[in-house]
DNA sequence: CCTTGACCTGAACCTGACTTCAGCTCCGAT
DNA sequence: ATCGGAGCTGAAGTCAGGTTCAGGTCAAGG
């Protein structure tokens, strides 16, 4: 809890691999959190570092700031969390991990099965009808799990 | 070919699930094509279902618009795509989800060892120190697989 | 023929996640 | 003391991927 332990923007933009600006962004929008110097300085503990390797990991699949944040907003505020705080977070995000995995091997099994069986003719075929809109009979389910249909940007 | 077979865009809507203004949107970006009546309204081809589908599909796994009109570039302009065109499309699509897969898979295990390892300890762990600029050594192999570090909006 | 719902266009707007810029301040090494 | 690189701020810009809007046109059923 030094002075010398914390570290300067810089110092962090370097280790972590994130940008001074999206570091400032990061506190902007609540993810991180920095103390300052009397002359206004941003002083960084060494923990930010794993919260950013968590975002870092998080934002690799796909996972907007939002949800990191309320991911994050897990951890304990007073102290600093320890192994085992992390590690409750880390397995919340194997299950999302998982999600994402089943998901993916679902469209993959289902693009297979239509590559194998011909059945590209539109009018029968999941995969291509996801929303079996075609028949127009009662949509039934939908080809692409949950996971999936949490569309990149916004849900189409 | 008859002009029975052509949709309007509001047929076309209800059919693939997009709204109008995406269907205009991929015209633009150059994704579908559309005929016209002589007074100026868009007249699809059945086939553009199929298209729209794989722009579907391809969305869902987080593919942006500039690749998917790149693989749907590799069908034949001329004659309408058979099925053997859209099945190596499919084929190649199915590589890009295992790729995609196993990077997930990766993290996933890597995930697991932090958390059985307790190696939490910043320092070493590589999920957590994907690029390795702690230790500032030669960087060596970066945790995430190449899939995953296409980052979904512009690589940090 | 007329109405009305479906379509048209170009331009402006939107969200998320940042980056860039202008103009100014801090601070550590010499 | 001083100088230059590191930091600061708020505002504006960027990019993808669309959506919304205003104001006008088409076309099919009655």
């Amino acid at each position: 809890m030094d002075a010398k332990d914390l570290l300067s923007i810089g110092e962090v933009a370097e280790r972590s691999g994130f940008p001074h600006s999206a570091l400032r962004y990061y506190e902007r929008e609540g993810l991180v959190r920095a103390t300052r110097t009397s002359g206004g300085q941003r002083r960084y503990e060494r923990g930010v570092l794993r919260r950013l390797a968590f975002i870092r990991a998080a934002r690799a699949i796909g996972v907007g700031l939002d949800e990191v944040r309320a991911a994050l907003d897990q951890l304990p505020e007073r102290r600093t969390p320890t192994k085992g705080d992390w590690s409750r977070l880390s397995r919340a995000w194997r299950a999302r991990l998982d999600e994402q995995i089943d998901a993916l091997l679902a469209l993959r099994d289902g693009l297979d099965s239509c590559i194998g069986c011909g059945c590209l003719s539109l009018a029968r075929c999941r995969l291509w009808n996801p929303d079996d809109k075609v028949a127009e009979q009662g949509s039934g389910a939908r080809l692409l799990p949950p996971a999936l249909r949490r569309t990149p940007d916004r849900g189409v």
